[in-house]
RNA sequence: GCCGGGGUGGCGGAAUUGGCAGACGCAGCGGACUUAAAAUCCGCCGGAGUAAUCCUUGUGGGUUCGAGUCCCACCCCCGGCACCA
């Protein structure tokens, strides 16, 4: 709580406006009852369910993991230490359901980098689903194959009569040698044949002690075990010995591969290592019969292929699959990367998961009417590597709303990005009692405008949000299935070579910045250094750039502007100087304006700077009536509230007017005011300039080239030469090509 | 390895998308004011050259009247994914 205190005193100390009646605590009772009421409601639905799954566990934090929370190399998000693999059962949120919807921004703003992170992520592949058939059971009828189930049960009820694998190179199928299935394989203790038993048992019990980082460090040399087994190749008769290897993974497609060396480069390293065969059957366009040096993985055309001999591997992937899939030897499948968001941590922050087990009724959801489900105030911080909730008697103890028989709860608490992916909807009714919102209130106010935040979130709370929205539509509670229309990154600011946050403890604080040179100055320093989305190192040397502009614009409004008599007598028949004012003023409005609207704020700024100096000459001049100067001192302050506030704000009212400018309208440009009366004309001779001239813009052509073959300068470079052509640029240039 | 995004003065960065490279600011240099300093103001400020002029947007090629911008090859930096079959 003193967090939020803390950041609500930096907030306001550089000038941010919130509607701070509608903060919202997604740590507080009020706000987590809604985050259990949405859990009962997805656990209504199917979308949350309990499983057993190998998780990601962190030792240092004692909790497990989404995917999603383990950063590359396998270590921990928030602590950094290298998670292992763990057996447990837990509860998940069925987002894989929407994989194909999570690939698609139709309709919506975003960076093109985070939507292909996303894709990336979902990692879509089409591939066949191929039935390799145990070696004894070669002799199954087609009719019995058929009504096998498909890969889903397989890890269920374990098949010994066939091996599934997927694949996206059916083309390749011909050129099979060996089998691999994943270590933790169901059919791999089935299949084992007895000799071979205590090998195979030892390999496994190896590959569990590898830590996931060396599991998955692709440095690592593959190795494997022979099972004593054979599969066989349906489609030549083939027998192929099957293997284990930990470069097979159990969670992705079906747990096993089939080995096509020739063809892949991690099945080729694993053949030549073992003295597998290794048989061509994807002729590269060079190919004149010889071993491959290497796995040659691109298309080329299929041979020693039985039928499919001379078809391109495009043809020969569709032809292939048609076969099987007719034969009812496999069938055309989809596999993703993205697994199910593992969302129970045992951590002690986070909302308790609301659910009870009762040893007569089994699992049952907290009635809605009890919720929400407290934190114990009192729990015991152990370290025994689980949640403090599990110690907490009065906490786990309770009665089943169903039977009233003694019960326990669920000490689960939900991974923290579940508040995150639904507090926007909050803001809209945040003082709603009786629902997680107001209905009426969401369909004004949602979906959110323009969303700001870090590219460091793609593949969590956008991610997330995206899904529980989509599963929010899909239930009816929204009428719309993407939270966020238009996304913008902004920049990281980097800190002794580390991103500034939080967790690192680098975090530079505005406030001795801002006690010093004052909180506008901050914010506009922030806007100037760099584009936006950019970020990039911390580096105070240029706010004194800043704080001086802001000081000439002070000067200058309020040191009093005086025609000067004199110049009015000479000068006020020159309506000129009238007319650049006004001009610059809507070019400055026009430009602010759309920089605004792209958050381009750094060029923002610079054309700020422009209008302050150029106000600073004409101030210098004293040729402009007082009207037109106050004008567009005005426009200039109401172009700078944005950027600074305060400033802004002070010098509104010491120039005359009421509280407060932040109530003003948005100055409008006029496009005909804003438009040039001259140009500068580039005159170039082979493309290279030579020459600039000032030309009214309402110029013709035949002028301009006119203007530019008298210039002195010009002249100089067609001496002696013979003009070719001559290419004019409205407004531009013009580019006289001599020989 | 694959997928993104980049490489522009001493520095942060501009450049209407193929048309004046270096806007705006920092740092630096020179000057004014001042007993002096700070602050402020004025001027200069990519490189070479006395100059005219030439060179210059990571490197090398190409397209074009014209390339920082488009195409091909390569080098380097940052971010993401990484044994995903």
């Amino acid at each position: 709580m003193q967090n939020i205190e803390n950041m609500r005193r930096q907030l306001r100390s550089i000038g941010a406006i919130y509607d701070w009646n509608r903060e919202v605590i997604t740590c507080l009772p009020d706000y987590y009852e809604w985050t259990q009421w949405f859990f009962l409601k997805l656990y209504q639905v199917g979308l949350a369910y309990r499983g057993k799954a190998p998780v990601n566990w962190c030792p240092r934090c004692q909790t497990v993991l989404a995917n999603e929370q383990v950063l590359a190399g396998g270590f921990c998000e928030r602590c950094g230490t290298a998670v292992i693999r763990r057996d447990l059962e837990q509860w998940f949120f069925r987002i894989t359901k929407y994989a194909d919807e999570l690939m698609q921004h139709n309709g919506i703003d975003w960076p093109e980098r985070i939507k292909i992170m996303q894709r990336n992520w979902v990692g879509k592949s089409e591939g066949t689903e191929i039935s390799f058939a145990r070696a004894q059971f070669q002799d199954m009828s087609d009719a019995e194959k058929l009504s096998r189930p498909s890969f889903e049960r397989l890890h269920a009820g374990v098949e010994e009569k066939e091996i599934r694998v997927f694949t996206t190179r059916p083309d390749t199928i011909f050129g099979v040698t060996f089998m691999v299935l994943a270590p933790e394989h169901p059919l791999v203790v089935k299949l084992t044949s007895p000799e071979k038993k205590a090998e195979v048992e030892d390999y496994i019990a190896r590959s569990r002690r590898l830590s996931e980082i060396e599991r998955q460090s692709t440095e690592r040399e593959k190795d494997g075990v022979f099972i004593g087994a054979y599969a066989v190749n349906r489609l030549n008769g083939e027998s192929v010995p099957i293997w284990i290897a930990d470069y097979v993974l159990m969670s992705y497609g079906t747990g096993a591969v089939m080995g096509v060396p020739a063809h892949d480069e991690r099945d080729f390293a694993f053949a030549k290592k073992y003295h597998l065969p290794i048989k061509v059957v994807i002729a590269p366009p060079w190919w004149q019969g010889e071993e491959l040096e290497a796995a040659y993985t691109e298309p080329g055309t299929m041979v020693n292929s039985g039928q499919f001999n001379r078809f391109p591997s495009q043809q020969g992937i569709e032809a292939v699959s048609d076969f099987l899939q007719k034969k009812g030897w496999g069938k055309r499948a989809v596999s993703y990367r993205l697994r199910d968001w593992l969302i129970s941590r045992q951590r002690y922050w986070g909302a308790p998961i609301p659910i009870i087990y009762c040893p007569k009724c089994g699992l049952v959801p907290v009635p809605e009417q009890d919720l929400p489900v407290l934190l114990p105030e009192n729990a015991e911080f152990k370290p025994t590597g689980e949640s403090p909730l599990k110690y907490c008697e009065e906490f786990v103890n309770t009665t089943c709303p169903r039977c009233s028989s003694p019960a326990k709860r669920e000490t689960d608490t939900m991974d923290t990005f579940m508040c995150s992916s639904w507090y926007f909807l909050r803001y809209a009714s945040p003082h709603c009692d009786t629902a997680p919102f107001d209905a009426n209130k969401l369909k004004y106010w949602l979906p959110i405008d323009l969303y700001t935040g870090g590219a460091e979130h793609a593949v969590m709370h956008l991610f997330y949000a995206r899904f529980f929205i989509k599963a929010l539509r899909d239930m009816g509670l929204v009428d719309f299935g993407e939270p966020f229309s238009r996304l913008f990154n902004q920049g990281v600011i980097i800190v002794e070579r580390q991103k500034m946050s939080k967790s690192r403890g680098n975090v530079i604080t505005p406030d001795e910045y801002v006690s010093e040179l004052g909180a506008d100055a901050v914010r506009a320093y922030l806007m100037f250094v760099a584009p936006w989305e950019q970020g990039g190192e911390w580096d105070d040397s240029g706010i004194s750039g800043i704080s001086r502009w802001l000081n000439r614009v002070w000067n200058l409004m309020l040191e009093p502007y005086e025609l000067n008599p004199k110049a009015v007598e000479a000068k006020l028949g020159d309506e000129k100087a009238h007319r650049d004012l006004l001009r610059i003023t809507h070019q400055t409005i026009r430009k602010v304006t759309n920089d605004l609207e792209k958050l381009r704020f750094n060029t923002m700024i610079a054309a700020l700077m422009e209008f302050t100096n150029y106000l600073a000459k004409v101030k210098e001049a004293e040729v402009v009536i007082d009207s037109a100067w106050r004008e567009s001192i005005d426009t200039l302050l109401l172009l700078l509230a944005p950027t600074a506030p305060h400033l802004a704000e002070e010098l509104w009212q010491r120039t005359g007017h009421d509280y407060s400018i932040h109530n003003q309208s948005w100055p409008q440009w006029d496009e005909e005011l804003a438009k040039d009366e001259e140009i500068t004309l580039v005159i170039q001779v082979n493309g290279k300039l030579r020459d600039r001239i000032t030309v009214p813009v309402s110029i013709t052509e035949a002028e301009a080239k006119k203007l530019a073959l008298e210039s002195q300068r010009v002249k100089a470079y067609l001496e002696g030469k013979e003009l070719l052509k001559t290419i004019y640029v409205p407004g531009r240039l013009v580019n006289l090509v001599v020989r």
